[in-house]
DNA sequence: CTTGAACCTGACATCGATGTTAGATCCTAC
DNA sequence: GTAGGATCTAACATCGATGTCAGGTTCAAG
């Protein structure tokens, strides 16, 4: 397929998706005329490429953890290295804290939402 | 307290701290030579914004939120409008869209991590 | 062909919280 | 009073993903 659809198919902009690949994060064919081609492969590793960039880890860690995984279920391929393994632990616990931050503001607006809407009735 | 031990307390930055002021999220009183002085309520409340920070709400809606709640527990004070309301409840639905990107993301990192220590023994 | 939509590259703009620096003032201890 | 650490204001810098625009090329349908 070409940028436009997997624009629309991921919901991400043509601008992300060339900027993805001008990182390093996603890799097209080109047509004879230069445009890029996907594969069908290419909607889920969009959408996990979104997902890790919302975890807050940038997108040169993303490039190195891509080759880990296979792009279907996330699963591992490549076996990381000692030190990008570290690092992936570091951001393990980053995001368990952020997991937690965001169950904390989000019980937060439940409080402010619900008493609203009782002393509204 | 002052700004320093606000600061050391909270692990924000002064920096910061006079940015919260600013944005109206954070109210000192001055001593007669101008400096900032913070009641111990500060510390609950620095911490709470921070959190808000982190979930993704922009000052300008913590500003809002803010009054709506007590310092100590983040339980509700002021009655929320229902302008407010319709925002939180954006809000509360993008956390949680946000808590499930981060749980998938962590769940793909576990996998990289953990066949990476199998592989190694 | 030709036309219009889709795509290309490259450059510049944006946003918002935070870092950093400079120069001045305050506060505390001696 | 004075030295030095803490604080003040104000301005400018940063970071990274993304938006946007311009000018040119490709592709598909008539």
């Amino acid at each position: 397929m070409r940028i436009g659809e997997l624009a629309r198919r991921t919901g991400v902009s043509e601008r992300s998706l060339r900027y993805y690949e001008q990182q390093g994060l996603l890799v097209a064919e080109r047509t004879p005329g230069g445009q890029r081609e996907y594969p069908e492969q290419a909607v889920d590793r969009v959408i996990r490429i979104q997902e890790l960039f919302a975890a807050g880890l940038h997108s040169k860690k993303i490039a190195q953890l891509l080759p880990c995984m296979r792009d279907a279920d996330g699963g591992p391929s490549a076996v990381a290295t000692p030190r990008l393994v570290t690092d992936l632990v570091a951001e393990r616990a980053r995001i368990d804290r952020m997991i937690t931050d965001l169950v904390n503001s989000r019980d937060v607006l439940d409080e402010v939402i619900n008493a609203a809407s009782q002393a509204r009735g």
